[in-house]
DNA sequence: AGCTAACTTGGGAACGTTCCCATTTATTTA
DNA sequence: TAAATAAATGGGAACGTTCCCAAGTTAGCT
């Protein structure tokens, strides 16, 4: 048993042949060796227990077979679910992915950009905290592919893959409406660093105003369950013939509202409430919470084809859309009787 | 503005001096420098944009600086929640974190410990989906630091770091005692591939007989909310007298057993029910479930710090707690009068 | 002042791989 | 059958870094 791992040259040494051939059988030209040479490399490697040395091959021009991904929240199950979807797409093409963390925190984003960097990526997926457009403008120019996720980046030209905002605005007021609801409480985070939530709160402005809605906005600024419960006692108090409900813009405000429903002792439902972002839990709140599931396997596939698009072997060979719908999980928590 | 990234060499050219100064630089002898020097190659970096290439160090025996892990289910909190601690801490010693998922798939292990290895990390923190002992043991034997998380690895002689099994088994079962439960239905997921599941199981049927409970086991194959339900019914109809519980071996089970729950009627608390494993809803699923909270953090960071300590630099000098205590929860779950 | 020790700095080799080009061998064509 | 072409294989340089050792410089001691 070899105390270090196995070198290119001892598999060559062993197979009785040189190292060019054996790289090219690690490579992807196995096919243009003979059979009998590929057996014996096949065999030297196996016995020698050989492993391709990533470090090597990505310093010299090979490619280093690295992805890597900056998240903002890892916490937030809506990443987690799209680096599910990211790693696996990834895996499929042969790439591993390099996950760094950046709890929104745009000081940890500069830093986790420059490593990221560091490794010789061949490519990145930005799901943004804050605005780091020099640095990505700097990394683009150097000719690296990138590709947001979820969140754009102003001035920044790199494809956006995400969810279709508007579209998840305009069915989560329809289904409202059609449940009988006529006034609307929109609640989201601060908008100020995410182009999703702008998006959104844009979408549902308009839209509000072309369904003709009784609505009001809440922005909140903490998650704590206190925050939202003046806007919520007073939108609760407006004329009690029209049907209220309140619109999440994500999962972490829907927890938050939930919260704030129970410190209220509010009824979803009699006060409708919907949510986007299905969560495992979203089921279990009695009477069942509404919600609007993103495609998160698909978002992350996308975001990989959109990045190997880039890529010279590849060249826009790969279909990518961009924009995903969200699908309509209905529950007890947007039925007027409940 | 560069278009390809700059090299050590173009950075020492501009500084006026060497390559090997600048490597010293970027590397930990600074301090052998002189301040007029250092200056020099501060300002050279600066306006070239200099980022080490971490490849070629890595290659020279300068260390990869990267840390990889394996995860067994990145969708499961308690996963994300140690991946968050560990990267944090292994951020904090100036190290990287590729992290590996394996959806519980062995065979997807195998893999995914070959493509860490080929990155040639300085170490790797495991949290085992099957036992793949035979490469683990041989890239132990390679010399690699090893670190298990959370489950064991048979014959594998590497320190595993996660949760006080025995205590948490311990602290359920006083806290269901002091409120009044004498009989426990203890749910688990199949425990062959996961020795943390045995170990809980273990300890509870110790334990319960040590301090006279009626008890039973259930061992689910599914997490589907069907297949609890014969049991947990058959468990509800025992001596009405004796006031029940149910106690969940994990975040999973727990998640499965509030279905069964809502699917038989039952109300949490009349049915004592508590969870290892802290989530985000389950204090919101009235009247909140009682829990015992993994420390993750603290889990994440001994994982990190028994590996470093496994590197000749730091060999042995911080300290590990191998096994962490939780913390109990009280909710409304464990309230027989609710 | 003279010699040694300590510190600072730089040049060259090496890490394990891929790529370019040269060489050898097999296959086709006139 | 000879020449021309194609296919298979191998040798050497290069990637960007770190490490070893040598050279130059400064300080310390007798």
């Amino acid at each position: 048993m070899p105390s270090s791992r196995a070198t290119l040259i001892e598999v060559a040494k062993l197979a009785g042949t040189s190292k060019t051939s054996v790289s090219r059988y690690f490579g992807s030209e196995r096919e243009r060796l003979t059979p009998k040479l590929q057996s014996q490399i096949e065999q030297a490697a196996n016995t020698l227990g050989y492993q391709p040395n990533l470090m090597a091959r990505g310093l010299k021009g090979g490619g280093s077979r690295l992805l890597g991904m900056l998240v903002a929240d890892i916490r937030n199950p809506f990443s987690v679910a799209a680096v599910h979807g990211v790693e696996q797409a990834a895996r499929a093409h042969g790439y591993s992915l390099i996950v760094c963390n950046t709890d929104n925190d745009p000081e940890q984003e500069q830093t986790q950009l420059a490593s990221l960097a560091a490794y010789q990526v061949e490519g990145l997926i930005i799901n943004a905290a804050g605005q780091p457009e020099p640095q990505l403008q700097a990394l683009m120019r150097s000719g690296i592919p990138l590709v947001l996720l979820d969140r754009e980046v102003r001035q920044l030209d790199a494809e956006v893959i995400g969810l279709d905002n508007a579209q998840a605005i305009d069915m989560a007021l329809d289904h409202l409406v059609q449940q009988g609801y006529r006034s609307v409480l929109y609640v989201s985070e601060a908008p100020e660093h995410a182009s999703t939530r702008q998006e959104r709160l844009k979408r549902f402005k308009q839209q509000v105003k072309a369904l003709g809605l009784d609505n009001q906005t809440l922005v909140l600024n903490s998650l704590d369950e206190h925050s939202a419960i003046p806007t919520l006692t007073e939108f609760t108090q407006r004329p009690a013939s029209v049907p209220k409900a309140v619109l999440c813009a994500n999962g972490n405000v829907t927890l938050a509202m939930v919260r704030s429903f129970q410190h209220l002792g509010l009824t979803m439902g009699s006060i409708g409430l919907l949510g986007i972002d299905e969560l495992e839990w979203c089921e279990l709140v009695s009477p069942g919470i509404t919600t609007l599931a993103q495609p998160t396997d698909a978002i992350g596939q996308a975001a990989v084809a959109g990045l190997l698009n880039q890529l010279p072997q590849h060249a826009g060979k790969l279909a990518v859309q961009a924009r995903h719908s969200p699908t309509l999980i209905a529950r007890g928590s947007t039925t007027p009787s409940g």
